[in-house]
DNA sequence: AAAACATGACCCTTAAAGTCCGTTGTATTA
DNA sequence: TAATACAACGGACTTTAAGGGTCATGTTTT
């Protein structure tokens, strides 16, 4: 859909951790809950509104089922 | 060298930040001036001290001259 | 041996990450 | 219309990331 390349990567983690929940049919809640996170806090990351830390990131990344290099291997983190 | 499976994430940040840092010739201080990130932040972040957001990783990850796909694209981001 | 340089390891603030309690909006379905 | 599920948003709170200081260590160069 939308991806500049310069925009923000908040945004871009944001838009890429929905499109994967999407396809696990996953509500955010559920998510929050295997991550171990706060249900607002995916909330506020899906809309790119969160600087999240990679550690927190890699608890979601993981409970997404994939790999950090799978997650990143996509169109807008390539230059 | 090492890469157990569950090795901590920011150690293995840290690895790759040196690896590629290595490449360029580039001393941590002046990674972290092309950064513009703390010369001692970098020490800690190579060392896995750090658990670093993703706005300054991707600071890091450009001053590196990779993209962030290609920061990841590492056997030990790899499941 | 002294200087210059690179890295590492503390320690201490403060700005921001992350949590937790709500409420609100919007569909969908009974 | 009410009930359910999901997502968005807000405010207050606690925890920690990020910045910066300083000293120590090692290596290289002069």
């Amino acid at each position: 859909m939308f991806d500049l390349p310069g925009m923000d990567i908040k945004l871009k983690i944001g838009l890429r951790i929905k499109e994967l929940r999407k396809v696990l049919e996953l509500s955010q809640e559920s998510l929050a809950y295997k991550a171990e996170v706060d249900r607002t806090y995916v909330t506020d990351v899906e809309n790119g509104r969160r600087n999240v830390s990679i550690e927190i990131l890699e608890r979601i990344i993981k409970a997404l089922d994939v790999s950090i290099a799978e997650f990143f291997n996509s169109k807008e983190f390539k230059k």
